[in-house]
DNA sequence: CCTATTAGGTCC
DNA sequence: GACCTAATAGGT
């Protein structure tokens, strides 16, 4: 008997029975095969998690598995067994783990069977199999034992591999009245690089013409990807300054971390470690010099950054440091058959190599791992919470125990629940407070904007002094302010009224260069003007700015001919794009910068002699207990981006709220000071590290008038459990945003001493849903957005 | 009383 | 997710 865990809905596990037609041999745990579901024999495809001769309850007739599709399984006994710790602790099916794990290709029934009997090769695909008479498959099965049958993979369709990407920026210049070819233009903005099929299947087949017409015309380009190139940076990284083949002279701080660290490497055990570097201290080095030593005993490395274009600069280093060594490289960006394609060749790998991506590369299968290294490991996008919910820094912990390796954090600004670890001697810790280069810490202070009116815009006059001196001594600024787009509201000006989210309740932001108001939540976009859904009126008043209006309204202000550039989501759209940016400004063919958060991470200008934060606070009124810590984090990383050179820097912090008590260790980029004082505040008001923290969520369609009678009743369960099982349940509450993509949301919030009985309470709240019912219901397990 | 729609449950 | 079945509303 066969235990299967399927890899699309129902994401079960269910038992097989092994057929006649194949021998028992065929059958082994971590295979994908093909079966049967249902009355109407619907295909599957599955993994094979156990092989056992016990029985089923009664009454169940058990179907029997249909076909392999491998001969040898594509995983391992130790990756089924994190795949089963990670679903027992999301309390998800294994099925739905696997489901979210695996590249596509390797999850469908489309794939082929090549007989090769000595007459004339034939084909066949899983459907005809299924439908062959016992006799006919048990003869198949025979040329399966003698290797005359192969399994053709599925080739995905040569649509597949025709990528449309944009090689321009909106406004469109196309004819308004080509509507098909606005309406591709636009979805391939929002969504980035898509294949044609994707295409077709998104926008019906009426776009076939308009995609050929825009091909030709320059606006789009259709084809395979470049080999070679990689989405983020398109060409050589300037900052790569390795030699290629040999080792650092390591700094003495360098020196003794490395030491430290490679001693924790060859001992034996459970070892995790934090290495807690300034910007700039030259992390990396030690990152690779420990890589190399994992290397030379045999064993693998896995590098992982929170993003790809960080991802991407470490693939650089190494290999610059490693040029003979394979490094793989892997992230959600790249197209399913990239992704597979690496998934198989680990699969079957036994030589050690270097593994470098972002938090998906954690799910490949490698040979036995040394050392893991997480770089930025505060950074929240380490956590996934769409989709299947995980946190990279637990499943690497999971990895590096399992294979007896090292687990290395990398930070300026370690996460708080990584230094308590520390400090609980859970974690060793090597600290580096040097810069490698000549720079000096620049020096922040801050601007109290609280009595600024709204009307006079986001920048303070001092501000705009500092920016405008800078400019006309020929250095640089990068101003940092998070909120893309040009206004976040918009006003009706004939009832007041402001434009919203049909779907979302959230106010639309005005987007200028595309002429459109967009919702920043789910993407719903409408053409720009609109009339008011009350008045139907057209004049707005757009309030508040974003990127795109201090980008316009700088260039108001500053020299005539100053250059402005912009880097945030919408900006960098196209491929290459965000590099093209970056290495502009790294030119200094302009001056100023301005930019969301992304350009807070990592990059390095040595030009760059003041650094604006346009509105520090923003971060700390979000109803999450680590809002302090985030805004810590986000601007000693930003205050990294001035004085990186050999001119000294200097940041201005512009905030209303002057009196709150993170801003005296952000000055100094006192980490110490910051964690010293955070960690007081989560003892005494009973928030982790000190409490497991877990977040219930639940959303059901806005039109479904059950949905708050159940909600309701979920209360009620959680309640009683949770008084038996020592939980603290908070809710129902709506969360933050009570209404996304056209459904209504609620949260409770749990809090305990331990994940069990959380755990106990969820699945006791689910198990009262019915499935397949309007209500969806999830776990967030220590949640990194409380949204 | 018949049929179109939907809510609930199963898939081994 | 797709399919089957039972329950229900709405129409004749």
């Amino acid at each position: 008997m066969l235990a299967i865990s399927l890899l699309s809905p129902p994401y079960a596990t269910l038992s097989y029975a092994t057929p006649a037609w194949l021998d028992i041999s065929v059958w082994k745990c971590g295979q994908r095969v093909i079966v049967p579901l249902g009355k109407g024999g619907m295909l599957r495809a599955g993994i094979i998690v156990s092989i056992d001769d016990s029985s089923v309850k009664d009454g169940v007739v058990l179907k029997e598995c249909l076909w392999p599709a491998e001969r040898e399984p594509l995983l391992q006994p130790e990756y089924l067994a994190m795949v089963k710790q990670l679903a027992l602790r999301h309390v998800v099916t294994e099925g739905e783990v696997l489901g979210g794990l695996l590249p596509a290709g390797l999850r469908t029934t489309k794939i082929r069977l090549r007989v090769l009997d000595g007459g004339k090769p034939r084909t066949m695909a899983m459907r005809d199999v299924a439908n062959m008479s016992d006799i006919e498959r048990c003869s198949l099965g025979v040329l399966w034992a003698s290797n005359a049958v192969e399994v053709l993979d599925s080739t995905f369709d040569a649509e597949e591999q025709e990528l449309c990407s944009l090689l321009e920026d909106p406004p469109w210049s196309v004819r308004p009245s080509a509507k098909r070819q606005i309406e591709v233009l636009d979805f391939l903005y929002d969504k980035g690089m898509l294949s044609r099929k994707r295409l077709l299947q998104e926008l019906g087949s009426g776009v076939s013409a308009a995609l050929n017409t825009l091909a030709e015309r320059g606006l789009i380009r259709i084809g395979p990807r470049e080999e070679g190139t990689c989405e983020a940076c398109q060409d050589d990284d300037p900052e790569c300054f390795f030699e290629a083949d040999e080792g650092f002279v390591l700094y003495p701080e360098q020196q003794t971390v490395f030491d430290e660290f490679s001693a924790l490497m060859h001992a034996d055990g459970a070892r995790s470690a934090l290495l807690y570097g300034i910007t700039g201290s030259g992390k990396t080095v030690v990152y690779l010099e420990l890589a190399a030593e994992a290397l030379a005993n045999g064993r693998s490395v896995m590098l992982l950054a929170p993003e790809v274009a960080l991802a991407c600069k470490l693939e650089h280093a190494v290999h610059s440091r490693f040029p003979s060594q394979d490094c793989f490289f892997y992230n959600g960006y790249q197209s399913p058959t990239e992704r597979e394609k690496t998934f198989r060749t680990l699969a079957e790998r036994t030589a050690p190599c270097i593994i470098v991506g972002t938090r998906s590369a954690l799910f490949l299968p490698s040979p036995t791992l040394g050392l893991i290294v997480l770089d930025e490991e505060h950074d929240t996008s380490f956590k996934q919470d769409e989709g299947l919910v995980y946190q990279a820094k637990e499943v690497a912990y999971y990895r590096a125990q399992q294979s007896n390796g090292l687990l290395l954090l990398g930070s300026a600004t370690p996460d708080v629940k990584t230094f308590h670890a520390v400090q609980q001697k859970a974690v060793s810790m090597g600290v580096m407070r040097e810069r490698a280069g000549e720079g000096e810490l620049p020096e922040v202070s801050l601007l109290n904007i609280k009595n600024m009116k709204r009307a006079d815009g986001i920048l303070a006059a001092e501000t705009k002094r500092q920016i405008r001196e800078t400019v006309e001594r020929g250095e640089q600024v990068v101003i940092l302010l998070n909120r893309r787009g040009y206004s976040p509201l918009m006003y009706c000006l004939d009832c007041g009224q402001v434009a919203r989210c049909p779907h979302c309740e959230v106010g639309l932001t005005y987007h200028k260069e595309r002429e459109r108001l967009i919702c920043h939540y789910c993407g719903y976009s409408v053409t720009y003007p609109v009339v008011c859904s009350k008045c139907k009126g057209l004049h707005y008043l757009p309030m508040g700015e974003g990127t795109e209006k201090l980008e316009e309204y700088l260039a108001e202000i500053l020299p005539p001919d100053t250059k402005i550039l912009r880097l945030d989501r919408d900006s960098t759209r196209r491929p290459g794009k965000m590099q093209r940016i970056l290495d502009a400004f790294a030119n200094q063919e302009a001056q100023v910068l301005v930019g969301t958060q992304m350009l807070s991470k990592g990059h390095h200008f040595p030009n760059v002699t003041l650094a604006v934060v346009a509105d520090g606070d923003l971060g700390l009124n979000l109803p999450d207990y680590r809002a302090a810590e985030r805004t810590f984090q986000l601007l000693v990383q930003a205050s990294g981006r001035a004085g990186r050179g050999e001119k000294a820097g200097r940041v201005l912090i512009q905030t209303r709220d002057p009196e709150h008590y993170c801003w005296q260790f952000v000055g100094s980029a006192d980490y110490d000071g910051f964690y010293a004082e955070e960690i007081e505040r989560r003892r005494k008001r009973k928030y982790p590290p000190f409490v497991k923290l877990a977040l219930v969520r639940v959303s059901y369609p806005l039109d479904w008038r059950k949905g708050m009678e159940w909600v309701e009743s979920l209360t009620e369960i959680a309640r009683a459990l949770g008084k038996e099982h020592n939980v603290r349940v908070l809710g129902h509450t709506p969360s933050p945003l009570p209404v996304l993509r056209g459904r209504k949301r609620f949260q409770w919030t749990l809090k305990s001493d331990g994940w069990v009985s959380i755990r106990t309470l969820y699945y006791a709240m689910r198990k009262a849903v019915p499935r397949g019912s309007k209500l969806r219901l999830s776990l967030d397990i220590d949640p990194v957005n409380m949204l």
